[in-house]
RNA sequence: GCCCUCAUCGUCUAGCGGUCUAGGACACCGGCCUUUCACGCCGGCGGCUGGGGUUCGAAUCCCCAUGAGGGCGCCA
């Protein structure tokens, strides 16, 4: 049974980059009909925070994430939150193996430089000496001469001499387990079979296969996969643009679209517009780019914009639900009118990206009176707009049938017959029923307003003027 | 400074010794469509980091250099 666990520190918000590292190991996970399994890493106790934990859960969540083993959930290995383990107990038999065997000694600290040790020791009758004269006093794991070899599953064969490394602090001052200690033990009892994680703990695997090896426990498969960097190269910031999931849930990206980029950077496909979840069979693991990516802000759009024109129309209703419900200042009540709402939907979903455009460009169709941009209220100056307005008010209100084509022939015809200029007088109608001058097709637009709304809008526009 | 990793258009990538005058997608530029803006369609620009080998033949294999990223915490 593959094992694979996704094992954030509650510290900050989920980042695009621990996003797509989730997305691979759920995608290995499922792809060998093994287990995915979330376990907290809080043994920082200065940073790590509740509110954190939750809306890491909660990003997570929404990529369509779901474990079956972890904190909310529970499982056969709990508790999946590390400062829970550490109130059981779980870690102190480890440590005092590793102190037996003489692979782990206490570390008792100089008062004044916390930086210097001044005395180890294999006896803990003696650390506690010390801990009650106010030393700190620390568990250190002991490197041993020689090598440490291991495979990873993206860069091959790895080997690292122990030389360059500093004995492991594994249990600190304040009895947590430092992380390199926390995860082996963790790794080793909630029996994970692969980590696959970033890059940036490559040269902490050597770390902790030692004190795997020092143990006598079977070593997992590892894999490292590249960071994700910004626009220049460098890790990908906040000055960037914006880095956590949350950030892009908010500008209105979906998260269909959001998981799909997510794997496409790293994943070579023909087919870019996919489903992750659907494409597990497909998924290797192996095949993932080696080299770190840069995220790319406007090809995120583009997906984005395909999945809102294929995904059905009550998808987009939902998930525009869901933006709105945090991100529109206005009341959803406009949204009630569940078939009006889609004919504008289908409309709108045409020309734009983000939902929050989608909604920019929807809101105009759902006031009463549609707030006038700067440039529409100029439009609506022109010395003609009178009778632009007039004539197509008349004209429209005695359509009969009220369909897209008579709608165009009509209002064509007029423009024909009166030797009005189509652009302008297409213009001032759209700036006059939307207040935009930046809208779905005319025809389209009047034809979903209707003619009661229609002729009701060019009205209080006439008396405006 | 030391250790590790990586290296094809601006970006994501295809390529795994001959089919490469290097293919696709985003972005960009131009055209078409057109009532605005988009979508869509057509076309263009643009790349194997450099130097040495190996080989009949190298984007593909090896070495070196360079560049980029990561690590060297009682952070994870």
């Amino acid at each position: 049974m593959i094992r694979v666990r996704f094992a954030p520190s509650p510290t900050g918000y989920l980042h695009v980059g621990g996003a797509r590292t989730a997305l691979f190991d759920w995608l290995f996970a499922k792809k060998n009909g093994g287990k995915f399994i979330l376990r907290i890493e809080d043994t920082d106790t200065e940073r790590s925070t509740k509110e954190s934990e939750h809306s890491i859960v909660n990003d997570l969540k929404w990529c369509g994430l779901t474990w079956d083993e972890g904190p909310d959930v529970g499982g056969e290995y709990g508790p999946y939150r590390q400062s829970e383990r550490v109130e059981k107990g779980i870690y102190q038999p480890y440590v005092d193996k590793l102190v037996s065997i003489q692979r782990a000694y206490y570390a008792i600290y100089d008062k004044e430089d916390m930086k210097k040790i001044v005395k180890k020791t294999f006896s803990s009758q003696e650390a506690t000496l010390y801990k009650e004269k106010g030393h700190s006093v620390t568990v250190n794991f002991m490197v041993e001469e020689g090598k440490t070899i291991f495979h990873d599953l993206a860069k091959g064969k790895m080997e690292f001499d122990n030389s360059t490394f500093d004995d492991i602090v594994i249990v600190k001052s304040n009895g947590y387990p430092t992380y390199n200690f926390a995860v082996v033990v963790d790794d080793h009892l909630m029996k994970i079979t692969h980590v696959v994680r970033g890059e940036d703990h490559l040269t902490n695997t050597p770390k902790q296969i030692m004190i795997y090896k020092a143990l006598g426990w079977k070593l997992p498969v590892f894999m490292h996969i590249p960071l994700i960097l910004g626009p220049d190269k460098s890790p990908l910031s906040k000055r960037h643009g914006g880095t956590s999931v949350s950030y892009f849930r908010n500008y209105g990206i979906t998260s269909k679209a959001f998981v799909n980029y997510l794997a496409l950077l790293g994943w070579g496909r023909k087919e870019e517009i996919f489903d992750p979840f659907k494409e597990i069979k497909e998924f290797e693991l192996e095949k993932i780019s080696k080299k770190p990516s840069i995220f790319d802000y406007s090809k995120l759009e583009w997906i984005n914009g395909q999945h809102l024109r294929k995904m059905p129309l009550d998808e987009v209703m939902e998930e525009f639900k869901k933006w709105a419900l945090i991100n529109a200042k206005e009341s959803l009540s406009w949204l009630e009118d569940e078939e009006y709402a889609q004919k504008v939907f289908e409309i709108c979903r045409q020309k734009v990206n983000t939902l929050k455009v989608l909604y920019e460009f929807s809101y105009p169709f759902f006031c009463e009176e549609p707030p006038f941009e700067e440039k529409a209220r100029e439009i609506l100056k022109n010395e003609c707009a009178p009778k632009c307005l007039g004539i197509a008010k008349e004209n429209l209100s005695k359509l009969d049938e009220w369909s897209i084509e008579n709608i165009e022939d009509k209002i064509r015809e007029i423009a024909l017959r009166e030797d009005i200029s189509k652009k302008k007088f297409f213009q001032v109608l759209r700036v006059a029923l939307l207040g935009k001058t930046v809208t779905p097709g005319l025809f389209e637009s009047i034809y979903v307003l209707g003619k009661a709304r229609t002729i009701q809008r060019l009205s209080i526009v006439m008396k405006r003027i």
